[in-house]
DNA sequence: AATGAATGAGGGTTCATTCAT
DNA sequence: TATGAATGAACCCTCATTCAT
């Protein structure tokens, strides 16, 4: 029955919520799977026939969000006439950058559950969807451009380092100095990375 | 009496060798209190009379680790006669990554901690000592190069989170690459962005 | 109609399969009636349908299993000619013995259930279909026997217990001696009980 | 401090206590830790500081019955003037189901906790206290008997299996007789097993 | 008859923290 | 100062049982 898998995608979404809810306010560790299943109206036991334990329940937090992020941020630059290379760089990390500038909660999120490394995996890796993600797009994008790479694998390895080592902190604490300080000098910076990664011919 | 305060310095340090070994072996989380406090030969209520909690006697721990590698890393400077800014630089880091590939285990305290940002804070801010660190060192290097730079502090973060994001990782899972491969991008990059932020006269 | 009880039949014969491996593999306690339910594909539901509870299945599997090592000893013994009452006795002790060596899983099981109780009643009483049993065979055997004994039931239930409670533990651990170092043993003291037994004339 | 020590056997005492009597009354699989704890008016975490789980309590206790039992039973034979070797066996397993008898508790507490194999291990095995055990007494029985057997350690063990298997149901259930009918049965079948295991000459 | 989602009590276990000694 | 026994809340997880479908 179409119905009851309904209720079941249903019920799922509210644990999601719940978790996610949870997860920025309290953070991931002070979070127990008790308040999950409290604040979602559930039995303790029925959270766990929808997710083995919290760290599985974090991870598609974190997967779907990465998703969707990307996902937008795709769409936008295919809205523009961007070509060259490191523009098209640039406008994905701006894109992002602004989503988690207008949407603190997210960043909150993972900067609170200290789960950096699962959403870069998200990012780059392939999701549970066969759909594209960041890496296949990166690769088209590489290989549309004239320029040739040392290693363009480790290029955006670096880039993505550098932008979610950077942004959190800055976003969060102003420091060392407010984001849209920051922004300029850290997209120099990329285009340095970018620049100086370039075969020499 | 100095006599007492040698006693009480002692069993500090043997709380903070417990701890470090414990948190290196099996990681934080799965280290209680009374770990420590057993591995130290003291009952669990001593270590009250010394740290608060456990995430006070971490980040004692880190800010020892970080000062003493970031004197080392100064004193092998001085016995080169490097003077370019940018060669400087890029002699510390190497300097610090190539320490912690001899010295696996602070990396892997490091990071099984999670605690980059208590280490990188050890790194840039003046520590409970009063002696010199990063920072200043940093600030003295500035003032002495004849290059002028768009905001070197904040050119400092990039670096450090740069080097700081990558480096574990390739270190720990040799992703994207070995770190010996990875050392020279990862430097170009580095170069790549101190040329960047170079104010255009 | 026939063809439905079947299908009944069917269904509870592939729960008390599931079960038995299960009880076999992983001990009683450990096994969940989810676990069963799962093993014979089936809703967990549907367990309640055919049997009240773990125990209820457990009785009934080991009563089954009882009945059936019987019946197997008793046409064993129709096949020889074999008319001395204590050679008789000595000849399905053995035969259930070797069995049990034979098929080390049924043992297990009953071992691992804790249920020699369960088993000797099966053994003993009157089992829930209406068919001879144990008790019914041997106090055939003692009319034929010209021997009188005190109290013939006793005699049985003794027996039982001495070989019930030590061939297990020997078969299991070999201890206090093999089997086969054992088997002489217990039969001359079964021998001697017997004997013991008889009315004195 | 004797007092803290003292406090500490008490406590332990209580829970000994406290367990043995759930056991008795409810079984051992349906207590719980926290009804011992209770039971004893401490904490629940109370109970890990003396005893790691359920079984170690149980065996605990057994071995404390056990040792008990026997020891009462041989200042008993000690009092009599008993020589003969199978007269002394006797002597002893009546003294034991006599205590039994008049001790139900303690039976119930064996039956319901499904541990005869623990028990028969404390009667046979060394205990933890450096003191004399059956094995060691039936030892110098042995060897203080001019008759010659098979396999003494074999007899005995059958001995024990067949007391310790059948008084049980007896005392119990009353099946198939009374136990005072039944004592002389079954000591008519000790001395035919002692008898029959007799090497001949 | 059959299902399997939902329940929630209950299990064992850990551990930061307190406090009398 | 130093101890370590005692606490009890909190954790994760299992599972027999129910019941709407």
């Amino acid at each position: 029955m179409g119905k009851i898998d309904e209720k079941k995608k249903q019920k799922q979404k509210r644990l999601l919520d719940s978790a996610f809810k949870l997860f920025t306010t309290k953070g991931f560790q002070n979070t127990s799977i008790s308040d999950i299943a409290r604040k979602a109206s559930m039995a303790k036991g029925t959270f766990y026939l929808y997710f083995k334990d919290k760290y599985v329940i974090r991870d598609h937090l974190i997967s779907i969000q990465a998703d969707n992020l990307f996902k937008d941020a795709e769409q936008a630059l295919l809205q523009t006439d961007i070509t060259d290379f490191t523009d098209q760089i640039i406008f994905i990390l701006n894109y992002i950058v602004d989503e988690f500038s207008k949407n603190k909660v997210l960043l909150t999120f993972i900067s609170k559950n200290l789960s950096w490394g699962v959403f870069k995996d998200a990012l780059t890796h392939p999701s549970t969807e066969d759909e594209l993600n960041f890496q296949t797009i990166y690769q088209q994008m590489i290989a549309q451009t004239p320029d040739e790479f040392e290693n363009p694998e480790v290029m955006l390895f670096m880039i993505i380092e550098l932008v979610g080592g950077c942004c959190p902190n800055v976003m969060l604490s102003n420091e060392p100095v407010s984001i849209e300080e920051f922004k300029p000098l850290l997209y120099q910076a990329v285009r340095s990375i970018i620049e100086g990664q370039k075969k020499k011919k």
